[in-house]
DNA sequence: TTCTAACTTGGACACGTGTCCAGTCAGGTG
DNA sequence: CACCTGACTGGACACGTGTCCAAGTTAGAA
């Protein structure tokens, strides 16, 4: 499955891939990460499990790129950076609201994200890189080009961890917001 | 199995559960967390496949179970605390040390319990908890009793990222240790 | 010693995962 | 229009998970 996330997807692969991931977001709203199967999936898009696994060689696979798309490719965050503010902490606080928000939107998908982008395939693997890059990049651009790497690195992490804990309900999305909020602006403080 | 797993075993139970933990430290050092089921544990324990879902309801609550003896109880910090050093930096500092090297000795035992810890049984979520508070613990004690809440915050959930990457592969077990340090300095600076 | 409560066992069960492959179907090409 | 390539299908497969239960076994009480 390597192969094919993305790459060279003719006309009639593409919307099959784009049936399999709408049905995949609704099945996630509808049943929650736990009882969704592959199966089902397949099911509600109205192509065989065989095709399912042609395109997502594992659940974890499946999850992971709906995650790329919904959260991060559906909602950029260049706009939110730029009126975010004008100081470092608010363009940063920005970053995160916005992100917090999203996934407050969506609690079933960021749970199922936090599980799946710990997997090994290969095509979990890939994505994870992708928005691991993602998220640095948005950092990156509320900090400005001149940015202390260990600094990118600390929010980078804090922010992992938040995401992680929120996942795992010791934060609750509601909360996840302000918390990082005051993270962030703990860990900038003294590094502006 | 939510009331099993440590209160009020006989001396039969606690020993066919030290059977099984230690078991699985071994099949786990041996094939890895990918391969390890729990049936191979309970034939590597000399235990029924059943008995071993009488203590362990989930392989994540072995992994969860085994990863808080291992990492925290048979490894307690206070002296690394204490030896570690005269300021809050370098304490800290010889609490992430303490535990990136730990880690480093069971990279999976690490990385199962990266899993482990984000499922929902009831066992891993009191495991869970417990786990957090020793860890936010270890911070407090080394930061002193009148420490920052926002700052154990941001120094708790910059490590829980940083776990996370390091179990995901993002981070290596080698650079861990040094990451950690230029990542505590960097929030500890300006909240001393 | 005998009894009893409990821990343990073997084995079946339903279910999900991910793989595989021979066969079917559709759409563009000649 | 017939063809042919590539996507899709159906269904079996091996495997692991976690559940269940009737029967066996063991340790400690009477």
């Amino acid at each position: 499955m390597s192969t094919l996330p993305r790459r060279g997807l003719n006309a009639r692969q593409a919307e099959t891939v784009q049936k399999l991931l709408d049905a995949a977001a609704q099945e996630l709203a509808a049943v929650g990460p736990e009882a969704l199967t592959i199966r089902t999936v397949a099911g509600r898009a109205g192509v065989s499990p065989a095709t399912a696994y042609t395109y997502f060689g594992s659940k974890n696979h499946l999850y992971a790129e709906l995650f790329h798309r919904k959260v991060l490719l559906e909602h950029p965050v260049e706009q939110a950076v730029e009126v975010g503010g004008r100081t470092p902490v608010e363009r940063v606080a920005a970053v995160t609201r916005h992100l917090a928000t999203v996934l407050g939107a969506s609690p079933h998908l960021a749970s199922a994200a936090n599980h799946a982008l710990l997997g090994t395939d290969p095509d979990v693997e890939r994505l994870r890189i992708v928005i691991g890059a993602e998220i640095h990049d948005r950092f990156r651009s509320a900090l400005g080009p001149d940015a202390d790497a260990e600094l990118l690195d600390a929010l980078t992490l804090a922010l992992t961890g938040a995401l992680l804990q929120t996942g795992m309900g010791l934060i609750s999305y509601d909360d996840l917001a302000d918390r990082l909020d005051a993270v962030m602006a703990t860990i900038l403080r003294g590094n502006a």
